[in-house]
DNA sequence: TTGTATAGTTCAAACGTTTGATCTATTTAA
DNA sequence: TTAAATAGATCAAACGTTTGAACTATACAA
C-alpha cells in the first residue's frame, strides 16, 4: 500500500491455482450444459474438476459467479468462429452483389461451418445446450449473450438473406426467415436424440454430419430461391 | 373386499381429492416446463396448487411418479390436436395423388396448425418446453414420447415431405428433411425470446403469429419446391 | 545462506437451510 | 363406522457457503 507504483507487481501465482480454476470452469460448463444451474451442486462440480470444495468460492466467489465466468468463457470461445463466419458472410454477400450463384456459394459454405461446428465438435454442443437454455430461462447474462453472440451473427445472415430475397436486411419478414434458418440449424443439434431415434443412429460421426450438410443444404438454398450447385439456372 | 363383484366399484372420491390431483398435475407440468425436475422442490409444487406436501405422496407416490403422471398427462392431452393433424396430412396427401397445389395446400394447413399452437397455445406452449427438456435430457419415459408423439407425426409429416420431393417416406433423406421442419417450428417457440430481441416483441400476440405464419410459409413452401399460394406454376 | 513474513492455494469440517419422504393425527363425506 | 383426504411434524440427506488451519512458493532482511 505504501509503495509508490510497484512495478508490474509481477502476477507470480502458482502454476495449481490457474490450473485448478481452469478445470473448475471447465467441468461446471459440461454440467451446466447437461443438467441446469440448481440442478449441478457445487459439490459435484468441485469432484468433477478434480478440485476441493472451497475452491469455487476461492476462485470465483460463489456458484452464481463461477455461471457468469462460464458464459463469459463461452463467449470467449466461440468469438474466433462467430467473427470469421461474419467476416466472411459480410464479404460473401458484398463479393456476390447480387449474382444469385455467388450467394449460393456463401450460404453453402455457411451452412457447412454452422452445422459442423454445431454437430461436430463436443465442445460446441454442449455450449450450444447453455446458450438454448438461456435463450429459455434466461438469466443475468443473457443481455450480454444477445449483444455479444446473437445480434452479430443474426445481422450477418440478415444480410445474406436479405440478399437472396432481395429485401432490406432490417425488415421484420428478412429478421425472421433469419431465426428460422439459424433456429433449425441449432435444432438439429438440440433434438439430436429424435434425429438419432429416426435414422437409426446412436451419435453424429463426421460422415453422418456430413449426411446431415449434403441433404439440408440444398432444400436450404431453395427456401431463399438460391440455385443448387448441381444445376442451377440464372 | 368381501363383496363379489362390486358393480362399477363408483369412483366416488371425495369431490376435493380430484380437485387437488388436477391442480398439482397443472402446477407441475408448469413448474417442471419452466425449470428443470431437480430444481423444482415439491413443497413449491404444493404451495402452487394450493395443496398440502402429503398429497404428492397420496397422489402419485412421489415426485419421480408425479412427472411421469405430468408426462403421461401431455401425452392425452396433445392427442386431439396430433391425431387430426396427422389424419388431416395423411388423407391430404393421398387426396393430392400427386397436385402439387394441392399438395401446397396441405402443407400450408399443417404449417398454421403446428405453429398456431406452438406460438399460440399457452398450455402448449410450456408442453413443449417440456418435451424439449426430454430431448435434451431424456428421462425414463423418453421411449413412451417417442412411440406416442414423436414418430406419429413424423412418419405423417414424411409423408407429405416424400410426396414432395418424389422420395419414399422413410428414407434417411426425407426422414431429415422432415426433422429439420417439424425442428425448425419448435425453434420457433424455443428461441421466442431471441425472436421476440430480433423483432423487438415482448411476446407473440395472435397478430404477430399470424405475421409468422404468413412470412414462413412462404419459404417453408419453397424448401420443397411447392408452389405458393399467390402465383404457383405447375 | 539463513530466517521470517506474506500472498496464493488447498483442505476437511462445520454452519444453517432446504430437500424428498414419511409418519401420525385430524377432518370430511358416505 | 369407514375410507378418502388433508394437515402438520419429523427425519436423514444434500444443499451453498464459511471457516481456520495447513501447505507452497516467493520476497525481503540479516
Amino acid at each position: 500500500m505504501e509503495g509508490l507504483i510497484a512495478d508490474a507487481v509481477a502476477p507470480v501465482r502458482r502454476a495449481d491455482g490457474e490450473a485448478s480454476r481452469a478445470r473448475i470452469l471447465e467441468a461446471a460448463g459440461r454440467l451446466f450444459a447437461e443438467h441446469s444451474f440448481d440442478s449441478v451442486s457445487t459439490r459435484r462440480i468441485a469432484k468433477a474438476a478434480g478440485a476441493n470444495l472451497s475452491a469455487i468460492g476461492y476462485h470465483f466467489g460463489g456458484k452464481e459467479e463461477l455461471y457468469g465466468a462460464v458464459l463469459r468463457r463461452l463467449v470467449a470461445d466461440t468469438e474466433p468462429m462467430i467473427g470469421t463466419a461474419v467476416a466472411l458472410l459480410e464479404s460473401g454477400v458484398a463479393e456476390a452483389a447480387g449474382d444469385r450463384h455467388i450467394l449460393a456459394r456463401v450460404m453453402t459454405d455457411f451452412l457447412r461451418g454452422l452445422l459442423g461446428s454445431i454437430l461436430g465438435t463436443e465442445r460446441m454442443r454442449w455450449q450450444m445446450a447453455l446458450m438454448l437454455r438461456e435463450f429459455h430461462h434466461p438469466s443475468n447474462w443473457f443481455p450480454m449473450l444477445l449483444e455479444k453472440r446473437i445480434h452479430p451473427l443474426h445481422d450477418a445472415v440478415a444480410g445474406l438473406v436479405g440478399a437472396a430475397t432481395g429485401s432490406p436486411p432490417e425488415t421484420p419478414e428478412t429478421r425472421l426467415k433469419t431465426a428460422a434458418l439459424i433456429g433449425q440449424c441449432m435444432a438439429l443439434g438440440a433434438a439430436r436424440r429424435v434425429i438419432w431415434a429416426r435414422l437409426d443412429w446412436d451419435e453424429y460421426t463426421p460422415e453422418r454430419v456430413d449426411f446431415v450438410i449434403a441433404t439440408l443444404t440444398p432444400v436450404t438454398l431453395a427456401m431463399f430461391g438460391l440455385p443448387s450447385g448441381d444445376g442451377g439456372s440464372e
